[in-house]
RNA sequence: GCGGAUGUAGCUCAGUUGGUUAGAGCGCUAGACUGUGACUCUGGAGGUCGCGGGUUCGAUCCCCGUCAUUCGCCCCA
């Protein structure tokens, strides 16, 4: 087939497809709001340092991921493969200090040069939400509960865990970075490839490797919780604490390392075993330390983000399409009416099918494809007396009624 | 970026151990039914068998390459 295809890793969101995805968006903003984060967004672009300095140079996201080119002025420009990093820019660019907590809900589209696979996309959407300026532990558990009010909503919960840890602050991460290095250093010789990267890359990776060799050198391996001072370990018991509180269950899980260097503390992900290998639906976790990199002043927040794509294959409760009512004109001279009272309707807020041809069969035929809830048709035998046959295409049964007495009709068909 | 699988009509799939015009179901469309849908019946349209090259008298089938999808790794939403 030459015929033209989309770029690779890139989907056409078709109505169908639109649909699921519109309902995990809508979802996601109406309790955002209900938490009190309001909606905002960013540009799509950003100046590449935004990511760049970041998410981290040795990160896979900065080192071999990202849409970057050369603008015409001569500056790198990159095409965002988050949302937090461009955030955070814009709360230091338009001077929010003041605004804190600055709480708020985003989404759009992501990309990120991957390998495609189910749940995998180069451009993907993302819901995310944001509050910068509190470096509370309830802000922690705050963020973590509007995920699982919308994963509940979404009737996704029941297949999904919530995996948490914590990274410490910058103190407790360093150190315990240093040990790690020191002690796999050591070994060297026996790790797996994947992980002779990750020891100057990542090494809190290699405690998550799937490597059996690994795995035998990470069982002596120093413990996080050796490393964590007393301020980060009380952080995040107190998070803990948080969850409990509310009811929303979760799995600690010390392996878990986020990939960005940006985070701090708290750690998480809600995953699924429904998606493959793409287990992670919504992620995230605290960065106090990323605004200062980006030149702003010290200030700490914690946010999420969820692949809007993934969510939509998990999605239940889909709400239906609107059931139309269709108007089927019965003669040429009940085409013009027809299409008046449509547009009377319409601006009533009903949601009208009118067929552009066709004789009554054929309508007929196109008002129950599209699920029609009634039909009115319109002849010269009902224009003479101001009515039309009202036709329940669920009952199957019509009646002769006043045109004056249709929006009632119409009411009582719900 | 690495390894495996797959690619036939709009969709789901048959098929040919290489041989004249490549099939089914669903869908689409026309009609039976020129003021009435869902059921039924009868027609019709739609494919250079992913793309390019090779082997062969001959390739949708065999070989190579390529593109896309998919599974796993890496990593992530």
């Amino acid at each position: 087939m030459s015929l033209p295809q989309p770029v690779r890793g890139t989907h056409d969101l078709l109505p169908e497809d639109f649909r699921r995805h519109a309902h995990v968006r809508d979802t996601a903003r109406d309790i955002a709001a209900r938490f009190g984060y309001a909606e905002m967004a960013t540009p799509i672009f950003e100046f590449t340092e935004v990511f760049a300095r970041t998410m981290g140079e040795t990160s896979d996201v900065v080192s071999k991921e990202m849409y970057s080119f050369d603008s015409r002025g001569g500056e790198s420009i990159t095409l965002r493969p988050e949302y937090t990093a461009g955030i955070c820019r814009s709360f230091i660019s338009n001077g929010l200090q003041q605004n804190v907590p600055f709480k708020v809900f985003a989404n759009g589209p992501m990309f990120r040069y991957e390998r495609p696979q189910k749940g995998r996309q180069r451009q993907f959407h993302q819901i995310d939400l944001e509050c910068i300026g509190s470096p509370e532990a309830k802000a922690d558990v705050e963020v973590i509960a509007v995920a699982a009010s919308i994963l509940n909503s979404l009737g996704v919960m029941g297949s999904c865990t919530l995996q948490i840890n914590t990274l410490g602050d910058a103190e407790s991460r360093q150190a315990y970075r240093a040990a790690l290095v020191e002690y796999f250093g050591a070994h060297e010789e026996q790790l797996s490839e994947d992980s002779k990267n990750r020891l100057t890359r990542n090494p809190l990776r290699i405690l998550d490797s799937k490597d059996k060799g690994d795995q035998v050198l990470v069982k002596d391996a120093p413990v996080f919780t050796d490393y964590l001072n007393d301020f980060s370990t009380e952080f995040f018991a107190e998070v803990l604490e948080g969850l409990d509180a509310l009811g929303i269950s979760y799995e600690l899980n010390r392996r878990l390392v986020r990939g960005l260097d940006y985070y701090t503390h708290t750690a998480f992900e809600f995953v699924t075993t429904a998606l493959g290998a793409q287990g992670a639906v919504i992620a995230g976790g605290r960065y106090d330390g990323l605004i200062e990199t980006l030149g702003g002043k010290p200030t700490p927040g914690i946010g999420w983000a969820g692949g809007i794509e993934r969510l939509a294959l998990l999605a239940e409760n889909i709400p239906d399409v609107i059931r139309p009512i269709a108007i089927i004109p019965v003669g040429d001279a009940a085409v013009q009416p027809a299409t008046k009272l449509a547009y009377e309707l319409r601006n009533q807020r009903i949601s009208i099918e009118l067929a552009f041809k066709g004789n009554v069969g054929k309508r007929m035929k196109r008002a129950n494809k599209l699920n029609a809830r009634a039909a009115i048709l319109i002849g010269e035998d009902e224009l003479a007396k101001n009515a039309c046959m009202l036709r329940d295409l669920d009952a199957g049964t019509q009646e002769e009624i006043q045109i004056s007495d249709l929006g009632k009709a119409l009411e009582q068909l719900k």
